[in-house]
DNA sequence: CGCGTATTTGCGAAAATTCGAAATCACGCG
DNA sequence: CGCGTGATTTCGAATTTTCGCAAATACGCG
């Protein structure tokens, strides 16, 4: 029960629910699903308009997030609502957002030196 | 070249980016890799050492950080040195602790639950 | 039962992971 | 200079996993 500060098994486990949740994520519909739960609430149907896709796949990537725990269903009558399991993945969302307008800008300045750099001074 | 506040392909772009960030992450090995370089620089052979993994597996790996622009290599004569590109990663995964015993703390009432309910009132 | 919504399953193609062997690279030494 | 050594990366191949489509199956409802 009580957790050693320090236990090597602990810390793999961890690591490996780290890796699932990424690994979760590691896909572009499935960021945009969690990107759209951001706000609610989802019907199952809501996802294959918005995001263009054949009801197989969506369920199929909810599946992924649900194995994953990273969403929960909630079955009412004929349809199935999803939502964030733990709204504190919005958090970590947006703790990326500036990681990766951090990198964007990096990635532009270097673009930019390249350019110039074929460029005659 | 001008961003509009909500252009559809460069959603989908954004997400394509964000997909490999979480793809480079998406590996307990890779998320060891991470944790391990909280603490500043370290090269390339205490990767294989600290982790119990082959020279080559660890070079691998590294490649896919490096790839993803997750942590940046300086060559020192014999060795290379890794180090993170953005310290930011580091607060992410500690996000992610508190979401991993959040989880843990449900998964332990649910079972909890499930035994009771299995008892004669 | 018949219908519409959701999910699951089967399958082929593409990508990721791993490992051993071979190739590179920087150094020091004869 | 040529060579051997240690550190790291690259290559090649085998295995595993993921993905998307299509068909089949469940489920709730009238």
């Amino acid at each position: 029960m009580n957790p050693p500060q320090y236990d090597p098994e602990l810390q793999e486990s961890l690591r490996l629910f780290k890796a699932e949740i990424f690994q979760a994520l590691a896909h572009p519909t499935r960021i945009a699903m969690v990107e759209l739960l951001r706000q609610g609430e989802l019907v199952s149907g809501a996802f294959t308009e918005a995001l263009g896709i054949e009801p197989a796949n969506a369920s199929q990537h909810l599946a992924v997030l649900r194995d994953k725990r990273v969403v929960k269903k909630r079955k009412e009558g004929n349809q199935v609502h999803y939502s964030l399991r733990d709204p504190s993945l919005i958090e970590i969302l947006d703790l990326l957002r500036g990681y990766f307008e951090r990198d964007l800008r990096e990635s532009y300045a270097m673009l930019r030196e390249i350019v110039t750099e074929g460029q005659p001074r």
